[in-house]
DNA sequence: CTGAAAGCGCTTACAG
DNA sequence: CTGAAAGCGCTTACAG
């Protein structure tokens, strides 16, 4: 039962014990055909007693295998600049495991067009990759590609949103439905008693995106089960244009006077526009993501509170999780849910995104 | 001009073109005495305009070189749970660089004992270590003790708390002043104008606690910044036990009727107690760190935000930097300031520490 | 000041 | 099914 410190032992230790050649142990080792029950099983006594730990210096260098993983997620645009965050930390990741032999190639398609998703899966799957990570946006098309890629034992990492109950290797990013009850702890302490609050969601699909109504449902459960007397009332946006976007605020806050005013996704610079520019003030300002625009009008002030959910340490995670499943054999986490921070004017100098 | 990809090119082929043997590029790569300057220039010049990347690989393989660092926090104890995790944080970056041939070995002092300080100085110094990373709680003992390793040439990394104006590789920490800041901008949030806001510092050594006043100081200036009307009282507990703390804080709060009480260090969980046991409701309660009583308070409402540094991550990044500095010869950042995280009941359970 | 050889602990063909 | 040899790209003595 003693223990070596283990990069003590080697194999041609083992190989010395078992009476056997170091090809042999290297068989064993890595799982290769062509071995004896027999002897395998000498010698997997043999590494279980020794607690042998390979040397992954060694390793590395004789070897010549190499992996290549895929990446699937929205490309940057002007509307999108969210984006730049994950891809970002893929780009991270990538660097750090390319001295492993692991070749990343990124695909992109664009959030408001099925077809750019389904043309960037078609050219995916024969390339036949070692693994996947993706943001699954549009549900129906996804489950199509994961199916795909679940026959191909591919193995496949989420990030940014779920499909639940599919086989995948893990999930990674926010609870949304935590952030939304998260923020309306926020807005509850921001007035008192007997506030009214308007809900905002912008967004051309909003019926397919789920996320931003996890969120508001997050966001309405705080204040049943805290029992408020609070007024909740809600839009939905569904042209993403400013002019429009400005109308139908106009017509909504003409209706009633709010003091908080919840906006469910990163578009909530654009309400912050619309604030600045009717010069409406006392109404407090909650939004999503670290983005420029949003940081702009948190710094003046318009904007009191930003959800985020480090987006690149999505992407970064997300990538180094396929390498240590499929490199290390490492046990992998399979939802790992990122933390909901709260930025303000007063710390947002520090935020690592 | 062109450059290879990294990787493509080794020791062999510079040599090769250097009309010298792998030895001599080897002298020159690693800044080794022994090769003439002419050849030491041409082998440069090779290896420039390869863009020669050594492979980390058969280096580490190759190479028996250790490095030994120390690290000197304060000791965990019931009363300074804090130091936990930055312990925690330190370990797990050890076991990470294990493998590159760094033994790391941790010193403790106790926090309330300038001689254990000391003490553990005296056996750091004559074992000649490769990088030292500290907690330089203790300002006048730490000067001397840095200064004893700025002559032996040993890099020094600080976390926690900063001693400015001195040559250390970095400072790994929270910006007390910024954190402080923050705390009053939420503080400004909780109740409506015109409020009764009462600081309190509870530490053994509150003078030498520069931390603890620069957070005080902090929140003090957002107010004369912001121009509230808002009154600011503050008391200082200078010994720890509960019955003292509880008497000092049944004086202060019979004086006047507070709105937000502030308590600038992680003994929140002690005044939470006596809010609980004294009935007391209405008064909103900021404080300091994760731990696990004050996650308790956080939970049951008495506390209501927290402010949290990532200690794990001071101790984690710490190390590291001693190793990306020694053995990566990376460039250091030399001020590193952690987020400011705002934690409450409804996001505790994703933060990480 | 320089070179030739051995070796780090693995993996990879190749031979039997 | 198994073994012996070569090689990955470096570093380390040792010899001159």
């Amino acid at each position: 039962m003693e223990k070596k410190n283990s990069g003590t032992v080697g194999v041609k230790e083992i190989a010395r014990l078992a009476n056997v050649s170091i090809g042999t142990v290297d068989r064993v080792l890595n799982n290769r055909v062509g071995v004896s029950e027999k002897t395998k099983a000498k010698i997997l006594k043999i590494i279980e007693e020794l607690d042998y730990q390979p040397n992954i210096f060694a390793r590395r260098l004789a070897s010549k295998k190499k992996l290549r993983f895929a990446t699937l997620i929205p490309q940057v645009s002007d509307e999108t600049k969210y984006w730049a965050a994950p891809l970002n930390g893929i780009q991270q990741a990538a660097s750090e495991i390319k001295d492993f032999g692991i070749e990343v190639i990124p695909f992109f398609f664009d959030q408001n067009n099925r077809a750019s998703f389904l043309e960037s899966t078609a050219k995916i799957i024969p390339q036949d990759f070692d693994g996947i990570l993706m943001a699954p946006m549009f549900e129906e098309e996804s489950i199509v590609f994961i199916q795909q890629c679940n026959d191909r034992k591919i193995p496949l990492v989420f990030i940014n949103s779920d499909i639940p109950g599919y086989n995948n290797l893990c999930y990674i990013g926010p609870n949304l439905y935590q952030s939304g009850f998260l923020s309306a702890h926020i807005a509850n302490y921001l007035t008192p008693a007997s506030k009214k609050i308007l809900i905002v969601n912008i967004s051309k699909e909003i019926d397919l995106h789920h996320h931003l109504l996890r969120k508001e449902e997050g966001f309405r459960n705080y204040f049943e089960q805290n029992g408020s007397k609070n007024q909740l009332t809600k839009i939905d946006i569904q042209q993403t244009d400013y002019p429009h976007i400005e109308q139908k605020l106009s017509q909504q806050l003409a209706k009633d006077q709010y003091n908080v005013v919840f906006v469910t996704n990163s578009r909530v610079a654009t309400v912050a526009k619309y604030f600045e520019e009717h010069k409406i003030e006392g109404i407090k300002l909650i939004g999503y993501d670290f983005l420029e625009d949003n940081i702009h009008y948190l710094k003046n002030k318009t904007i009191d509170f930003l959800i985020c959910q480090k987006p690149q340490e999505q992407g970064y995670r997300g990538l180094m999780s396929l390498y240590y499943h499929l490199v290390l054999h490492a046990n992998i986490e399979k939802e790992q849910f990122m933390p909901i921070d709260i930025i303000t004017k007063e710390n947002y100098q520090y935020y690592s995104n």
